[in-house]
DNA sequence: ACATTTTTTGCAATATTGTTGCAAGTTTAA
DNA sequence: TTAAACTTGCAACAATATTGCAAAAAATGT
């Protein structure tokens, strides 16, 4: 399993024993994670300063990205797909579970383009819909 | 300028001085607000709490709508168009300016239908565009 | 493998942000 | 105008975020 330690080479960041773990966490867990769920869910506990910087860090350089929430904290999720490859632009759609509070990246939804009004020059656009996922749906 | 203390009756909520000066605050406002931004910008100064439950019970009557940000603090914002006529159901796309920081609501354009992987049930859906808005271009 | 440089980590202190209960003050409605 | 209902501010507290600095760990060159 040294898909980690390959991650943080391609950056060019130092191997840390809570840079692999954070990002082990991440490829295994099932959806996106907040900064309280990776001080929750390690098995070594790492200052919530460690934790804060190695989320800065790992967003700096295109390993993890955000997605925005209305509940004043911030989601964290790799890409699969995505940053295997090494590129970070394809944007893609979060789904947030109302039942199971789980929030997946849609990998293969990607946000389509809109047309906004004159002068406005898009850069980034996220997109998050709120609902029930499959596994809620069935139970 | 009773518009605010219309909306107000209109939500059922009794009237008081903070939540029109709120209110107030919000529709001379050119973006959308934070709770800091609250607290900074009224002549009067509240006690963050009553902020915190006037936003709280103006976003239970649909007076005003929260924005996702990846910045920890969430922003609110009151539609002009559609909290007048009191259906606050139209999803609207949100514009954030890189550059003045000013959050716009482009109640013109609307959220685009998608189509989600079998299963997955759409209630909501927040798009949040970045990028220069029109007055940065031009400076 | 080793010493040196560079980077990362943890601690402490501090700042900011969010929550709850309760008493006092306002608003509403009879 | 008065009683009931609701809202506010205070106090205490809890949770979350930031910074500087010294110790520890990782990378680099030899």
């Amino acid at each position: 399993m040294g898909q980690s330690i390959d991650i943080l080479k391609k950056s060019g960041l130092s191997i840390t024993e809570g840079r692999k773990i954070i990002l082990d966490l991440f490829a295994t867990s099932t959806g996106a994670l907040a900064h309280a769920d990776i001080e929750s869910q390690t098995s070594v506990a790492f200052d919530r300063v460690t934790v804060y910087r190695t989320l800065q860090t790992f967003v700096e350089n295109g390993i993890i990205h955000q997605i925005p929430t209305t509940d004043n904290t911030i989601l964290y999720a790799l890409c699969k797909d995505n940053c295997e490859a090494g590129h970070h632009h394809d944007e893609h759609v979060h789904f947030i579970c109302n039942d199971c509070d789980i929030t997946t990246c849609l990998d293969n939804v990607t946000v389509p383009s809109i047309k906004l009004p004159k002068g406005f020059k898009p850069l980034q656009t996220a997109m998050v819909v709120k609902g029930i996922c499959n596994d809620c749906r069935i139970k």
